[in-house]
DNA sequence: ATTATCTATAGATCTATAGATAATGC
DNA sequence: ATTATCTATAGATCTATAGATAATGC
């Protein structure tokens, strides 16, 4: 067996699998749909990925995840002490990554997946979003600015009304999908009820 | 060719069909899946669903939306003027059907379809949501309870936020969707923000 | 000799159709 | 005669593998 070559190409196939991952999913997801956006025959992307369709998808998915961890957490230390700039640095962050469709992954893709490994990639998900989201939480909670019940709940919820802006029609807005991100976090920090 | 039957056995093969595309997406549901849950061999479904599998997932979305519709207007005026019970009536009956992930309608089952069925089926859910909630929202707006920038957004941001109770893993919540999906209701309703 | 592709094809799986069969209803 | 199933199978599509081929590197 040959190397898995570590190249240009490479990234290449991990960046449009996940462009194709995470916007339709697992099953609906074809070889050739990504073989086709890389211009090359499906047989080929055996090359680069000999665990094929089921490795691909694990392996794209985890450095996802993982990217998401660490970019999270750069953003929001990068937005300075302010709570709000700090959503709204996760929010940017979000709406300039491919859509991260939790339910999907939870209730369509992880069933098609060996099993463990399925519950591996979820559990690292979870961390992923919770930690540097829900660090943020927790600071401004202590500090008192703001109180939710669940520290991990809430980043969860964020991060699902942020994504939600992929169930818009391109139709409805302008295009700026991290505007309307914005707009949603806005809903959540303020509430809508006057008071 | 025969005529469609329209008996319990179909309307099973609705609701059973329901609850696998509604969970699973159009694609990671095949006819084999329908048909085991059903007791019967897949080509037998043919006799009550002659377009397909497309036709199938098309009136059975549809059959779903009207169904939201008229269960979220009924749920919303059944439960008074306050407003915050008429979003809790609305959040049970979300968390008593079928996961509803729009983002994945959106963004894999659309695509899978035909082009004008697909526009159509869209619309019809975003209105079948819509126009309950956001009615809901409008009248609030008025009596000054609230403010959201767009109701509509809201109206959506709610069922996106509610829906993603379904992204929790079984083990981390009690089995009880509703009770969640009302602290996240409570969450966008009061907001995070002390004031 | 190694790297990066391709063609060809096996094998599995899916949707869909044709036609047989058993049970029920007139 | 009609209704509700089934078996068998065609045809399409998908994943995956084997092995050929062309280009590049030593």
């Amino acid at each position: 067996m040959h190397d898995i070559p570590d190249n240009e190409t490479r990234t290449r196939l991990l960046d449009i699998a996940e462009e194709l991952f995470s916007a339709r999913g697992y099953t609906a997801v074809r070889l050739r749909d990504i073989a086709k956006a890389m211009g090359m025959r499906h047989a080929s992307l055996y090359y680069y990925a000999p665990g094929g369709k089921e490795g691909l998808y694990l392996e794209v998915m985890e450095r996802t995840m993982r990217r998401h961890h660490v970019g999270l957490e750069r953003a929001i230390a990068e937005a300075g002490p302010d709570f709000r700039a700090q959503i709204y640095a996760v929010v940017d962050w979000l709406a300039n990554h491919p859509p991260l469709d939790l339910v999907r992954m939870n209730q369509a893709d992880m069933p098609e997946l060996a099993h463990a490994k399925a519950e591996q990639l979820m559990a690292l998900a979870y961390d992923s979003l919770r930690l540097p989201i829900g660090g943020a939480i927790r600071q401004a909670m202590e500090a008192g600015h703001l109180a939710v019940p669940d520290v991990d709940m809430a980043a969860l919820a964020l991060v699902s009304l942020v994504e939600s802006v992929h169930a818009i029609p391109r139709l409805y807005y302008g295009g700026n999908l991290a505007a309307i991100g914005r707009q949603f976090a806005d809903m959540l920090l303020d509430g809508w009820l006057r008071r």
